[in-house]
DNA sequence: ACTATTTTTTAGGCTCACCTAAATATTATA
DNA sequence: TATAATATTTAGGTGAGCCTAAAAAATAGT
């Protein structure tokens, strides 16, 4: 009678999906074949076979030839990794002590793992946070996201003031610098001067000033 | 020049290199295919398969149609799949409340997750335990493990006072059982009777009597 | 010692997630 | 709008880990 089967995900259609769903701004907009495969370090060849897999499980919806869109049941799933990844980023820091710029690629595998129940009790071990240490919303076990507005600090002018809310890249060597400057989720941010020629700018976090390259005040989000 | 490949080894053979050394205990026998492949719940042409490989990357030394036994590396990397394993179950246990017969599942998750520092920073926190919270040993981060001197309640005479140190089977109805009447690995268990007919026997556990079947007898692991 | 039984291995196939090369559709450009 | 460039899909192939069926080796029973 009543027998429902698991439907059983593997660890790279999840991975495929996270990649949809962040590419597509958070189901806003269509996803190509091939800025998919790129972020997947793949070939588009690969992408389409996994493009129709996800499919035929009604995760994302497609036309060939004109690009992927994500589904409510895919999103829905794609937020439950993203709610494990950033639990589990912030498990790290906060409990085991790990470096802001260290969390990453362990928690890129942690988020793979398969009990309700234990990203239910990391979340109350943790104390139910609202983001992760990148300052990156953390979505509730009903997949229930709330995006704060965010800016690019490099689209800002001379003389505003802002407060950093999270960092776009994940790149270890710019979390070490961003570390080092003190710029963390949370902390204040003045753009002192722009240079005209090269968007670099002069900024000031705590109380000190720093050389911010236009690569790196594009890294940095804002809330205004 | 100087370019070492770290070699990669798949979840798969992690868990067949686990079993391996489990079913030698601890490399002191050999290993036959058919065993390995009842306990991989799989066939043997499948393990035999996976021995070859294992073979190839000098985990175990394989002798056609004469059982496999495991190298000084396959046991350092089981041991370490252990340490990892059993760390994982005493902090599910310790710091999540997880109740004992909860954690087997997700630990055989956890355990695969490639991450020294996470290792280190896991056993710090847990303040370097010694043993799981089954009894078992953890080994240490150089793969040393004490094992105690472990024997069957079901081996031992009426009036015997032992101490309850491990858990065979991590079978989830029996550790519910187990967890009921008490019979947790520290506890003092005393054989107050045997039933000759069918080796049942009547422990005291707390103060408490309970009444134990020939099966779980076996099943629990004590220190004379 | 010679069958019969059991265990193990080989042979050949399957799915998953990847690949390259070739074909086809879309878009941009002259 | 015809052609060039780019994007995408199809076709066919690979290794990992599994399978079944058949062959071969080891063990047991008479």
């Amino acid at each position: 009678m009543g027998f429902y089967p698991k439907i059983m995900i593997s660890l790279t259609e999840e991975n495929y999906l996270k990649s949809i769903y962040h590419l597509s701004d958070a189901g806003g907009k269509e996803v190509l074949t091939n800025e998919l495969a790129e972020a997947m370090n793949t070939k588009a060849a690969s992408a389409t076979d996994m493009i129709k897999k996800l499919a035929g499980k009604d995760f994302i919806s497609y036309e060939k030839y004109h690009g992927v869109n994500i589904t409510a049941k895919g999103k829905a799933l794609a937020l439950m990794v993203i709610r494990k990844h950033r639990l589990w980023e912030t498990f790290l820091v906060q409990t085991l002590g790990f470096k802001w710029d260290e969390v990453h690629e362990v928690a890129e595998q942690l988020e793979h793992i398969q009990s309700p129940l234990l990203i239910e009790k990391l979340d109350e071990l943790l104390g139910f946070p609202k983001v992760d240490p990148h300052g990156d919303p953390i979505p509730d076990h009903n997949g229930k996201i709330k995006s704060l507005q965010k800016v690019m600090l490099g689209s800002l002018k001379a003389g505003t003031d802002s407060v950093i809310v999270a960092v776009k890249d994940s790149d270890s060597k710019l979390l070490k610098y961003l570390d080092k400057i003190g710029a963390r989720p949370g902390k204040k941010i003045k753009i002192l001067e722009i240079q005209e020629y090269d968007g670099s700018m002069e900024v000031s976090i705590g109380g000190h000033k720093f050389f911010v390259s236009k690569e790196v005040s594009e890294n940095i989000l804002v809330s205004a």
